[in-house]
DNA sequence: TATAAAACCTACTAACTCGGTAGGATAAAA
DNA sequence: TTTTATCCTACCGAGTTAGTAGGTTTTATA
């Protein structure tokens, strides 16, 4: 499951695309218009822009942005930075990868399975974008 | 990522369907051979074994055996019965499931992307089984 | 240049999960 | 009736999760 924490990260982000045009976005305006706590979504948005996907700005009509193309940024960018590796095991993972001490890679049937359903995850989470959690629209 | 307990529970799975002629295996057996702590993999077979898919027998010439044909279970039902939800989000769980409070499931971009991950996760978990874990050869 | 507004940073918390341990109760076979 | 093995209850340290509290820095603007 993903955490709270990746949760809210894409209700942020979908509301900053929203937004794209308006400039920066008030922390305190997404937390109200998501129901977020507002101290735990600083938190979020700050490591969202250490991450290379969102700017900010300071004082006084500062705030959050995006700065890059929704159709750049594929939700497993998101997810990998928020909660860490996709994959169900370590030995398939492609970003967070460690070697598997009690098995062996080649022939070990579980891997194979693994694999396979990193795979098909992948090929969504890495073809999806922000955009496309937008286009059909995220309400409330 | 699954959890060590899931994990531990393919091993030992994995090592009672090659020994499945064998009787009851005892749970030293499986620990050591697998490398497993022997106390917690007795937590992880008496789940198994309360989840339908293990039996046991107490006393001498004791242990632990599969009750089900390797190939009538499927890999979610294990992971369901250890680690629980195989989705993503809570919404587009299909065996435990919570409605979403901040998002209308009809039009939630985030939710229909997440159902054509979970989709896609279940096409394979659901029809690999323990046989099939087993086919390719589990080494160590 | 003072002031207010905003992000930024550090530290703390309660509750929970993870991986594991300790020790005894129960059941069954010899 | 002794040994063998599962079964059960309780506990533990470390880490994670989902926050909260409060102050520091930067920036726009009056």
């Amino acid at each position: 499951m993903l955490s709270k924490k990746a949760q809210y990260a894409f209700h942020a982000l979908s509301y900053l695309v929203e937004r794209a045009e308006e400039g920066p976005v008030l922390i305190s305006k997404i937390a109200e218009e998501k129901g977020i706590s507002q101290k735990f979504l600083e938190a979020i948005l700050l490591e969202l822009k250490r991450g290379g996907i969102l700017g900010s700005k300071k004082g006084k009509g500062g705030g959050y942005y995006l700065i890059k193309d929704p159709n750049e940024v594929p939700l497993a960018r998101v997810i990998r930075l928020i909660d860490g590796p996709i994959a169900l095991l370590p030995c398939v993972s492609l970003n967070y990868y460690e070697r598997c001490d009690t098995c062996d890679e080649g022939t070990c049937g579980l891997h194979n399975v693994m694999a396979e359903v990193r795979d098909a995850n992948l090929k969504i989470l890495e073809n999806k974008t922000l955009a496309d959690i937008q286009r059909s629209g995220l309400s409330a």
